[in-house]
DNA sequence: AATCTAATGCTACAATGTTGCATCAAAAGC
DNA sequence: GCTTTTGATGCAACATTGTAGCATTAGATT
């Protein structure tokens, strides 16, 4: 690649992980790219499935490790969602945290920029870090092909 | 036991299972009991000792069974929280589904039955069944002792 | 008591995630 | 550019959580 460029975004996944002291390596740099082009949260094993697309040799234990990395440094972070797995989305800038929709239909989790998770008033001593905030039902698609359950 | 007896907790499980068509076994009863005995939402592991206690014979295949069931007869409700295994809870009478606390200091997941977990307005062909907020932090008793991380 | 079948107990398996350790390679030093 | 350092990887083995199939048991009904 020349110089003159401008900043793509595999710079810009190259740069955020030096910038918090990490080594710059393939699967954490295709990692952080999946994140970025993602629409909505994406499972361990989806995020796999990427890698191997761009013939990224990938072990099941790098990847753990590669997105721990990246929830320890905030550059990504964890969505319980609904089913047993966690799935991982890139923290942008002005990140507020938002809601998430599970279908149970499609399995598919939403980011519902829109609608903030935010914490309520809590008893006194509670110390809340986080919120989570996840509405589980059927999403648009679902919804609009079949009311009557029929198909998948 | 004698008649004359006034409905005490037993005979309420027993009851509730009738009610719905399953039937009265051991298992069933005891996980009801100890759902309604415990304050908080209690995990599979946690039942399983519970039965043990009890001097139940438990195997783990039938306890997810009996769980299951539970759930889909709507008698108990699964609670998603911040580890990797259901929880569950007896569903009470005037039921409306309240936020949950995890501390992820002692781990345990409290009810916040104060804090209705509300759905807000969504996007347009959005049917959301239920809604599940979690706020995740130090509880009372472990933000109490030790603020500075030290011990649990 | 005999019958019917829902529930159980077992075995085997799947999915998700973790630990330990030898090896490799990214970044730094020369 | 070559060497060194050590963070990151790859592999094997394991832990936890949950499911599926099927023979057996026991709760309810007659
Ligand atoms: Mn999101
Ligand atoms: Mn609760
Ligand atoms: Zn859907
Ligand atoms: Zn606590």
């Amino acid at each position: 690649m020349p110089p003159h460029e401008h900043p793509a975004a595999a710079d810009s996944a190259r740069e955020l992980i030096a910038a918090h002291g990490g080594r710059v390596t393939r699967t954490r740099v295709a990692v952080i790219e999946a994140l970025q082009r993602s629409a909505h949260p994406l499972s361990h094993d989806e995020i796999g499935a990427t890698l191997d697309g761009a013939g990224i040799g990938h072990d099941r234990v790098t990847l753990y490790r590669a997105l721990d990395w990246l929830v320890e440094q905030g550059i990504a972070q964890r969505i319980a969602g609904g089913e047993r797995a966690w799935r991982f989305e890139i923290r942008r800038d002005g990140d507020h945290r938002h809601a998430h929709f599970h279908c149970e239909r499609c399995g598919q989790i939403v980011c519902l920029e829109d609608v903030p998770a935010a914490a309520p008033t809590l008893p006194a001593g509670f110390a809340v870090a986080r919120a989570e905030l996840v509405l589980h039902g059927a999403c648009a698609d679902c919804g609009r092909a079949g009311v009557e359950g029929k198909e998948g």
